[in-house]
RNA sequence: GCGAGAUUGGUGAAGGGGUUAACACGGCGGAUUGUGGUUCCGUUAUGCAAGGGUUCGAAUCCCUUAUCUCGCCCCA
């Protein structure tokens, strides 16, 4: 038997409307927030996701899908949203759009080659937000806000943001040359991967699960001694914009992201779900002025945030929380014999076309299973076709929720259903 | 990349070398030949993740591979 690939997973069933529940909600609060939608491909030149990323790169492209097609083009499968964005904003001229700011927002799978374990697949989806050309703090803000808000209203409990400045480049420059002159005498404390930070990325020693307590961390220099006045004046700003939304937000000086481009906040939200640890954070972001210029595109300021879809949705089963309505199946069609399928076959249609939502057996079902096959199906109506219905144009109908039974012309029929469905008081429509 | 534990019908599972793979749910058929959700009866895995090996005999022991779960590493 073919199995699937390693980390994938098949959206069926119920899996599947909670996708779509997701990305619907996500959808409607981002027309609200007026944003167009973008989709960029699956896989792109390998070269997008292998430079612009500075030092971290070895790590990137060890974890990345890649393949060399028949052209023998090197090609990446992508393993985050926002590089593909970019490209399609320098390589369409977004940047010359009459709408400006440019404001995207996107869904779909990445994909990242890596071990699976506890909410961590290898094609998993997400859901994200990119907006070039504005440099406001008050995007800053409205970019958070948006993750806030969605979170809120999928019925998440106690959503916080947690943000933190890198600064301009001059910066973010300065603090890292403190901190590695910082660390430098003391690198015999540090673990072995803050070792290895140090030389890749000396950022993320502050963030390290190892040495976190160890004082030399408490002392390191902090970012904010670091912020020059533009940097200083655009984060307390970020600050302002959040405190008019009535956002609750704590800075948390050690949240660092590892990549170049990086510039000013930085921020993560989390929700806080029983049980669920540092899964709680279900959303990254921050700003990144200086990836499109990284990507041979004109310099332009930009600000995003990407969600995990699968952490999401465990979070909201966590909390047994709705995913809308549930399908209602408005009528479930019995023929009686196999020469009563054509014409239940036809009805059926008809109804469909007129907006109901129809089921016809068609495994030739006993009455009896047929019956309890409508039960499951918490089908509001039965219609049984028959030879006499056939012939006489008049159809049986069972209020399967009442069990009351009707007979109806056919010419009555989508009006008899309409009334019924709409004005039905029985329990099941009432629950 | 490293480590531990798993994988038996549609589903939950029992069985840890001996003949016919338990039990339960579900499905299908019937009692009731056009009216179900209760009850009763019948039936439902030529097969135990895949392949190979040991053995008179393997779901059971050994090897390889795949996938799943949970850690480590990493997390753009």
């Amino acid at each position: 038997m073919i199995q699937k690939p390693k980390g994938t997973y098949d959206i069926t069933g119920d899996m599947g409307n909670k996708v779509r529940y997701v990305e619907h909600v996500f959808s409607a609060l981002m027309d609200r927030y007026h944003y167009d939608y973008i989709a960029t491909p699956l896989f792109e030149n390998s070269s997008l996701f292998h430079r612009g990323v500075g030092d971290s790169t070895d790590i990137v492209r060890k974890e990345t899908y890649d393949f060399t097609d028949r052209g023998g083009r090197a090609m990446t499968l992508r393993p985050e949203g926002t590089a593909g964005v970019v490209r399609s904003y320098i390589e369409n001229k977004m940047y010359g759009d009459i709408n400006l700011p440019k404001k995207l927002w996107y869904f779909g799978s990445m994909f990242r080659y890596e071990r699976p374990q506890a909410g961590r697949f290898r094609e998993f989806r997400q859901l994200g937000v990119e907006v070039f050309g504005s440099s406001d703090p008050m995007m800053d803000a409205e970019i958070i806000s948006i993750p806030v808000n969605f979170l809120r209203l999928l019925g998440l409990k106690g959503v916080k943001v947690h943000i933190n400045s890198l600064g301009d480049k001059e910066s973010r420059d300065a603090y890292r040359e403190a901190l590695k002159a910082y660390f430098e005498p003391h690198l015999e404390e540090l673990c072995s991967d803050c070792k290895e930070r140090f030389h890749t990325n000396p950022l993320r020693i502050l963030d390290c699960k190892v040495d976190h307590e160890k004082d030399i961390m408490k002392q390191a220099p902090k970012m904010e001694d670091y912020l020059n006045d533009v940097s200083k004046d655009h984060f307390n700003k970020v600050q302002e914009y959040l405190d008019a939304l009535n956002i609750e937000y704590t800075v948390n000086p050690n949240l660092v992201r590892g990549l170049d481009y990086y510039t000013h906040t930085v921020f993560e939200v989390e929700a806080s779900v029983e049980g669920f640890g540092s899964q709680n954070v279900l959303c990254g972001g921050g700003r990144y002025d200086r990836l499109v210029e990284m990507l041979d595109g004109p310099s332009t300021p930009a600000v995003g945030f990407a969600i995990g879809m699968e952490r999401l949705i465990t979070a909201l089963e966590y909390e047994n929380l709705s995913f809308g309505e549930e399908k209602q199946l408005d009528v479930y069609v019995i023929p009686v014999t196999s020469e009563d399928k054509e014409y239940a076959f036809g009805l059926g249609n008809a109804l469909r076309l007129s907006g109901f939502t129809v089921e016809i057996d068609s495994l030739n079902r006993s009455m009896k299973s047929n019956f309890k096959q409508a039960d499951r199906y918490h089908a509001h109506f039965v219609m049984i076709i028959g030879e006499t219905e056939r012939n006489d144009s008049i159809l049986t109908l069972k209020n399967n929720h009442t069990k009351e039974e009707f007979k109806v012309t056919i010419d009555q029929l989508i009006d008899f259903l309409d009334e019924h469905l709409s004005s039905c008081d029985c329990d099941d429509c009432h629950e």
